[in-house]
DNA sequence: TTAGTTCGGGTTTTT
DNA sequence: CCCGAACTAA
């Protein structure tokens, strides 16, 4: 993604909405102290920053806390600080003025945050003053709890802690009239923002092909997330030359189309939460000193993964106090993906010259064998800051590498090794965790577990709330609170059917447009105007009616006798009770079970806490935020499956990583560019410091993607940790011996590539074509590997549904050769090798 | 207009 | 392989 910079000019059409340039440059001159962010700042930190900076900022301490004695603290009701080490307690005790905390992993970080604040309230602060953004509602939660305990129970409850997604999302809901939304505008998940995208795209006679909905939208997402405006976006030739290379130029009209839309339609994207919370702290400024005044304690945590939208928010928060302290581990920076920025942390000096630095470098949680593991592989990235994390605990096991034949092989031997283990060592289910880098691997993962009957519990995944039948439920509910919602009113305006077809929306699309306006002002005031027939008009107004009963509820009725209600009177409940079929059935209860979720915040959700009455509209918000980690009930006893973004902040004695193969981890998609790379070895990183006592990983020589087996090898990530640290499998140093001499006995075992060809594409060298004797399942696994298929014109082949064929022709390179058969069934075809299943018959 | 079917495209990771 | 979108038959 090339839109990482930011310049002056960009910022300053920041504002979709802006009048007027020339008095928004005046407005960014003001004081610092005013909230303003200096021009020149935003280009100092924004702008190539010399690499040399990621080296030398910071000296190493001495482990000073190794001499302090460790207590334990009985006491609940006094807060006492005698239970940190040197670091942790000189983190938590410094209050006043900026502070940055570098936490490496497993080193107490949110125990330094929780008594910090503890330490303020007790102090006398206000929890109110409190501003706490953490990276899930999750974590905040179970913060919040913690400070309770320590306080013998204050008002915790007060401080304002959350995502940022969430804390400026309600407070967005309460300043929405100055940036002209209603205040219950619509929150759309991606889903939706790529939907929106499709139609808009659609509209405008582009071709979807080039215009690929999730290509645009993330193109669109960093543009707001680096705050530029469409206009802005317009106005820069270097982001308009990408777009026009990638043979898209016409980009910036979708973006500005698409932020149209969103706003004909009170809604707000994900980053819109972000963006008009800039919009709203630099264009009001007595919004803004209320906030700041409001706010005079901030923390952030996880500092690394913030975007620079999020970075100026916090720092115009933070600009008349400067009671602000950070905390993060760049090693652990693994959302660069969507927009998240190391240099945050390594401008934060710039930005605040006489700040605190506290580094906290023992590490708590893991034997000493997976700590230096650790440290040798992240030892590999350039861009980094020293450090120097270390640990007084057991020196543990070696880690344990192993190698499976298919990912299915795999999914056996963690289940197999799980099981062992608990028989070993006693170890209860929950203190398991498998990861990987994405998320369809959960899947062998889950049938080895289920075939020896190992609970498991997958968090994230294809989450709750993606589910259709959810999304449909959750649509009627937006639709209450804000009608105009244009995505909402397109997911349910013939779900359950009521006869409003196709060709009917697409004159109200029509009209709409013309019109400018929403949908929903389309099909009420402008609806005698729409040239449908009568029936349609009338089915129309039904539907209308039944939106604005809804809605008349919102605010009066409690959140979850309205909610049955809608689930009822719109059909939806009766249309799933009528499906038996076994998926039918659990739509029906995933509808009861958001019901049930919705009886439970409405009666102990954060409204009910502060003593509101929750409705519906709140439980929106909530829900709309709700992150993968944030699924409740995880007191239950099983092994824990998640990927390795989702498992960040947790912990596990028993960790395996698995699916470490190149071109999966690290994903092909990040071998381009050093910077990607090095992203994918923090994450490896994070995932490798889960681990308490014993860390696994594994890979497989073949795994099926697509449906297809393709041949895999072993990931450049094992290489590179110091193999003093690993117990390697005998056969690991040279793979493919007797054992797999079926799979054509290739000398290409991960020893014959230099460690760090980072752009080269792993294939076999022709010389694996496969030997007479193989199955068929090992001809396809050539054929998807991205090495050569051993196809070749003149080849009688077969075909799973063409029958048999001959190859005329093979063009292109692998893994992409494309080749013409001539069936005699079916005549001529082109076919993507790497797709088409041929089994070759003859040569 | 709807339901049922084929087709085609896609894989990181997530607020 | 699995999803949603487009196509097609009633």
């Amino acid at each position: 993604m090339g839109l990482v910079r930011v310049s002056t000019a960009e910022l300053n059409g920041t504002s979709p909405d802006a009048s007027d340039q020339g008095s928004l440059n005046e407005k960014i001159k003001l004081d610092l102290r005013q909230g303003k962010f200096p021009a020149e700042q935003n280009n100092e930190s924004n702008h190539d920053p010399p690499k040399s900076h990621l080296q030398l900022s910071f000296k190493n301490q001495p482990h000073a806390s190794r001499i302090i004695a460790f207590e334990i603290v009985i006491s609940r009701a006094m807060l006492d600080l005698n239970s940190l080490n040197a670091a942790q307690r000189a983190a938590a005790e410094h209050t006043e003025g900026p502070s940055m905390v570098i936490a490496g992993a497993g080193s107490g970080k949110t125990r330094v945050l929780t008594y910090r604040i503890a330490h303020l309230i007790e102090k006398g602060v206000d929890p109110f003053q409190i501003l706490s953004l953490t990276f899930t509602n999750k974590a905040a939660k179970e913060m919040k709890a913690r400070i309770a305990v320590l306080l013998g129970n204050a008002d915790v409850r007060n401080i304002w802690m959350g995502t940022f997604h969430s804390i400026f999302a309600r407070i967005l809901r309460i300043e929405a009239s100055k940036i002209n939304y209603p205040s219950n505008f619509s929150i759309y998940d991606s889903t939706d923002s790529k939907s929106l995208i499709r139609s808009i795209v659609k509209e405008m006679n582009f071709d979807d092909k080039i215009y690929k909905p999730s290509a645009v939208a993330s193109r669109i997402s960093s543009a707001k997330n680096n705050l530029i405006s469409p206009r802005a976006y317009r106005e820069n030739p270097e982001i308009m030359g990408e777009d026009a290379m990638s043979g898209k130029p016409k980009l910036v009209d979708v973006y500005a189309m698409y932020n149209q839309r969103l706003f004909q339609s009170s809604a707000m994207d994900f980053d819109d939460l972000l963006y008009k919370t800039n919009v709203l702290l630099r264009d009001f400024p007595e919004v803004l000193v209320k906030y700041q005044h409001k706010f005079r304690y901030i923390l952030v945590d996880e500092y690394q993964d913030t975007n620079f939208s999020q970075y100026l928010i916090v720092k115009k928060l933070a600009a008349l106090n400067e009671n602000l302290c950070v905390v993060g581990d760049d090693a652990q920076s693994i959302y660069g993906f969507r927009g998240a920025n190391i240099q945050n942390i390594l401008n934060f000096k710039k930005d605040y010259p006489d700040y605190s630095l506290f580094k906290l470098e023992q590490n708590y949680r893991s034997t000493k064998n997976i700590v230096e593991a650790a440290n040798s592989i992240i030892s590999k990235n350039k861009d980094q800051i020293k450090k120097n994390v270390w640990t007084a605990n057991e020196e543990g096991n070696k880690l344990k590498v192993n190698r499976s034949l298919s990912d299915n092989d795999e999914g056996l031997f963690v289940a197999n090794d799980i099981f062992k283990e608990i028989g070993i060592s006693g170890a209860s289910n929950k203190s398991f965790a498998i990861l990987y880098r994405t998320n369809s691997q959960s899947r062998a993962m889950e049938e080895a577990l289920r075939k020896i009957n190992i609970p498991y519990r997958i968090y994230g995944g294809t989450s709750f709330y993606q589910r259709k039948e959810i999304k449909d439920l959750l649509a009627y509910f937006r639709l209450a609170a804000n009608p105009k919602d244009e995505e909402s009113l397109k997911r349910v305006i013939n779900y359950p059917a009521r006869g409003i077809g196709k060709t009917t929306l697409e004159k109200v699309t029509i009209l709409a447009s013309e019109r400018g306006v929403s949908y929903w002002e389309t099909i009420t005031t402008y609806l005698p105007q729409l040239e449908v027939n009568a029936g349609a008009k009338l089915k129309l107004q039904d539907f209308t009616t039944m939106v604005r009963s809804h809605g008349a509820q919102i605010d009066s009725a409690e959140a979850f006798t309205l909610a049955e209600d809608i689930a009822k009177s719109s059909g939806l409940l009766r249309e799933l009770y009528a499906d038996k079929s076994p998926e039918g059935l659990s739509r029906f209860e995933n509808v009861q079970e958001l019901l049930n979720g919705i009886k439970e915040f409405t009666d102990k959700g954060p409204e009910a806490e502060e003593g509101k009455k929750p409705n519906l509209s709140d439980f929106l918000i909530d829900v709309a935020l709700l992150t993968d980690a944030d699924q409740t009930d995880d007191d239950d006893n099983k092994v824990g499956l998640m990927t390795i973004h989702a498992s960040k902040g947790l912990e596990f004695p028993f960790v395996y990583i698995v699916g470490l193969e190149e071109n999966l981890f690290p994903s092909q998609l990040s071998l381009g560019e050093r910077s990607e790379l090095e992203e994918e070895r923090r994450l490896f990183y994070v995932a490798l410091t889960r681990a308490e006592k014993k860390a696994t990983l594994t890979y497989a020589i073949s795994r099926y993607r697509y449906g297809q087996l393709n041949q895999s090898e072993p990931s450049r990530f094992i290489d590179e940790i110091d193999p003093e640290y690993l117990d390697l499998p005998s056969s690991v140093r040279q793979p493919y011996q007797e054992k797999e001499s079926s799979f054509g006995g290739t000398p290409w075992g991960r020893n014959s590539r230099p460690a760090y060809q980072a752009p080269q594409r792993n294939s076999p060298p022709e010389s694996a074509a496969p030997p007479a004797n193989m199955k068929r399942v090992s001809q396809v696994a050539l054929a998807g590997s991205g090495g050569s298929t051993g196809i070749l014109p003149g080849m009688q082949v077969a075909h799973e549904k063409f029958g048999k064929g001959k190859v005329l022709n093979i063009e292109g390179e692998a893994p992409n050769e494309k080749a013409t058969v001539f069936f005699p069934s079916v005549g001529q075809k082109q076919l993507l090798l790497k797709y088409a299943k041929l089994d070759v018959l003859e040569n």
